[in-house]
DNA sequence: CGGTTTTTTGAGTACAATCAAGTAGGGTGG
DNA sequence: CCACCCTACTTGATTGTACTCAAAAAACCG
């Protein structure tokens, strides 16, 4: 069996007892009983399709989402309307946990391709973490990841120059495809150059120029947006260092 | 009797049921019982002076802190030495919940003046809240309100040009300050230039410049760490959008 | 295949970094 | 109390990176 993440498409009634994610996502720690439970308050939603919405801006909070298959991006617009990707999200990870404290989504998800969605209900998880200290444990622990993840976006926006906010971002999404269930060099950007631009606060054309020489200089090889990673260790460096 | 943040040094025998922060802090919506409860675990440290660190990158993961007065920087290394400060935290604000993942601190966190803190040991925190719903509910949000405290960062770290940048932090400081009683309009910068510039992905010189024309501009009043907001609108449009 | 979007590449420019002094402010000790 | 030191901050001149404008090439889609 193939692990999700790699059929674009997935079927409706899917379950965590046979999920191949379920390592990364809430149920990590449950054991037979409890995961059942958990399970039983998971709604399945039907794919979205490229650019459908998972939530809107001002959509009140109720659920939380686990990324089955596919990917997501969500966008903030500030009040003069510029929007801004904060996120991107893949496989495996949690959404929508920034909606919890005044009961509201502040931005929009989109799914960047046919995505593949968990919906799980806050108020019943809130239920049965009360039960379950280990779901809440996890929870806790979830959200808190989430927060280092963020720190480190902070860290990467906060470098200087161009080649390093890329090489940081490429070397980042080789971690987290990795993470659930691909290889370590090779992957495709789900998002197109302009939405990595917007993300990485730079300009499309010095994007592509990055990417360009990147390639000139053997560090990755990038064809349209599949990309893999020949020299991981030098491309770690430049993303924490400068220096080629 | 004058809010706590307006007096640096303040009593070791603080009780959260006369705490003048306590409607931002996790307390915020237990009743009078519950209260004493949340009361009895909280320790009450010494404070700390200019420099004193509450927690080192690396330290076993065991409380989250309030800060009752003065304020903190979190400075994160990455794996080539370079620190960069990731948060300032002022009044009420809650610090450490980054820690809960993987049960050590990421970072570092300074005192930038005299400071006074509640420990708040985090397995005490979570039996209270299994058997306080109120209490998890808080929890909950203020770790939401800190991820999305989190995307407001990230959007103003991925403005383009400096001056939004600025304009952005002393915002938000304003509003920060506003919310632990201060004017919405004065306050004291406790962090240096050199702190504002690496939060901001800036280098010193160009805070100072953007920060003289500002003045010039009669945006603000700025003398030494004396901030003054004259034109908030103007600032906040500055801010979001990047014209005058 | 034509039309649209996405990506690449080029030329000129502007903004912020760097290098380099110089000034103010805060603390210590004589 | 003043001279001193050290740090924090300001200001100036120059350089370089990344932005903007512009247009061509490639990929995508019906």
């Amino acid at each position: 069996m193939t692990i999700a993440s790699a059929t674009p498409y997935c079927s409706h009634g899917a379950h965590c007892q046979t999920c191949s994610l379920s390592s990364l996502c809430l149920p990590v720690s449950l054991k037979t009983g409890e995961l059942d439970h958990f399970d039983a308050i998971i709604k399945r939603r039907p794919p979205l399709a490229t650019g459908d919405c998972l939530f809107r801006q001002g959509d009140h909070f109720s659920n939380v989402y686990a990324i089955r298959s596919g990917s997501l991006k969500q966008v903030n617009f500030d009040h003069a309307g510029n929007e801004q990707i904060t996120h991107f999200f893949l496989p495996g990870e949690l959404v929508g946990f920034d909606g919890i404290d005044d009961g509201y989504h502040t931005g929009y998800a989109h799914a960047m391709e046919t995505t593949c969605i968990c919906e799980i209900p806050f108020s019943h998880l809130e239920t049965l973490a009360e039960r379950i200290p280990q779901l809440r444990s996890q929870l806790f622990r979830s959200m808190s990841r989430e927060m280092k993840e963020d720190h480190r976006l902070i860290r990467l926006l906060s470098c200087k120059t161009a080649d390093e906010r890329i090489a940081g971002f490429l070397i980042n999404l080789a971690v987290r495809f990795q993470r659930c269930g691909h290889s370590s060099k090779t992957y495709r950007l789900p998002m197109t150059r302009t939405d990595i631009s917007n993300h990485l606060g730079l300009a499309l054309e010095t994007v592509s120029r990055v990417l360009k020489r990147f390639r000139d200089n053997h560090l990755v090889a990038i064809r349209g947006r599949d990309v893999q990673i020949l020299q991981p260790q030098l491309l770690y460096k430049l993303a924490e260092n400068g220096s080629p």
